[in-house]
DNA sequence: CTCCCCGACTGATCTGGATCAATCTTAGAG
DNA sequence: CTCTAAGATTGATCCAGATCAGTCGGGGAG
């Protein structure tokens, strides 16, 4: 079994930096700083368990959530040498980290990270068309059917973000997100039991909103 | 050296598809559409030469130009098994493919697509930050910033797109890319000498728009 | 149980950029 | 050279979403 390092909520404060544990995995709370935008760049992670957000951050303060991550996905990346985004969790997570140096000598990995790192450019390639050319209404759908897997017919989701931070993940504001949902709920697209316990009633019509997506 | 394979401008219509050339070298005239968003995805491309854009369309026509390419960049992704995105020159452009079987065979083709993807990914990443939270000003800002790099001073730069093609980058429209172009300029920031000549005067001014990308 | 507080919701108003509508400019064709 | 057409610019108006301003609701502390 692999070795699981256990650091409980009290132990990391919001903006907390990740101890140096090579190749261990790390379990994080939730609302978690693990990485600064700008700090230097020294290894790569993964996400083993648990949802994280990857977020930048303008000079003013405005702030955009890059991307989203589930298990397998990738973070820490840089173009130059410091880390191009933050990184939090959004839940209890737990964490994998490799030594940037371990991809030239361990194929296997590289070949793991390129296919992950395919699918992340895909998915980003799918929020730009989001951001750049969909109606607030067309996003929060696209939004909702992203995180609710097909498999998943009658159950409920249940979202780990804030309207604000849903807000920030598609380019508009925390009041707009709320008229959305509320939107989508007088149509009969989908039932909120909660603020943040969602179902879809009408996959067929979310669809055709998101854009065949 | 390399085999290079010629293709004239008239042997490929706008719509054509690239013959099958295993590794080979292949030259296509500008304007030209290599790939198209849907179809079965079979190898991985990247540039050599030349500028390319990868493009995404919705049911009714919006488009959005996802990501701009040049030499290094890699192209023909896939999250399932069709290209994420069409694919078409900005100029004359040299562009090789690889099998995709060939990135589990070939670590040293899988380390530096790894690489790159990762530059591609960070990319990507300031392009949400662009599209989400930037005013049309500081798009336009920040997109001359990234197409003029540090070292060209008195230089000028040519645009290889149209005002159409740089809104549908910029998540805009024609009309106000050239509002704002015309802004930066009655500003002092840039100089036009023809619509697709531009001239940098005030580099600082234009990186605290962009928000000292 | 009540109280408190944070996040969500909703209404009223404002505004940046979209849309609609002419010109203007400039390569390229003849 | 003139003519033409495609792209760029500029102006007038409109509107989706931002902003401002309360109110609501539900979960945790006491």
């Amino acid at each position: 079994m692999r070795q699981i390092i256990e650091e409980r909520t009290g132990s990391y404060s919001r903006h907390a930096s990740v101890p140096d544990m090579h190749g261990a995995y790390l379990r994080v709370a939730a609302h978690v700083t693990v990485l600064h935008e700008g700090d230097t760049a020294r290894r790569i992670m993964e996400v083993v368990e648990g949802a994280m957000m990857l977020t930048k951050l303008l000079p003013d303060g405005r702030r955009q959530v890059v991307e989203l991550l589930g298990p397998g996905d990738v973070f820490g990346l840089a173009a130059c040498d410091v880390y191009a985004c933050s990184a939090e969790t959004l839940t209890t997570a737990v964490i994998t980290t490799h030594d940037r140096g371990a991809l030239d000598r361990d194929p296997a990995l590289a070949s793991r990270l390129l296919r992950r790192f395919e699918t992340q450019l895909c998915a980003m390639h799918s929020h730009a068309l989001v951001l750049g050319r969909m109606s607030a209404l067309e996003r929060v759908a696209f939004f909702l059917l992203r995180l609710m897997p097909e498999s998943v017919v009658g159950g409920t989701l249940h979202l780990a973000m804030t309207r604000q931070e849903i807000a920030d993940f598609l380019g508009l504001t925390l009041e707009t997100v709320s008229r959305a949902f509320s939107e989508l709920k007088r149509r009969g697209l989908v039932a909120l039991l909660r603020a943040d316990e969602v179902q879809i009633n009408d996959r067929n019509s979310m669809r055709r909103l998101a854009g065949a997506a």
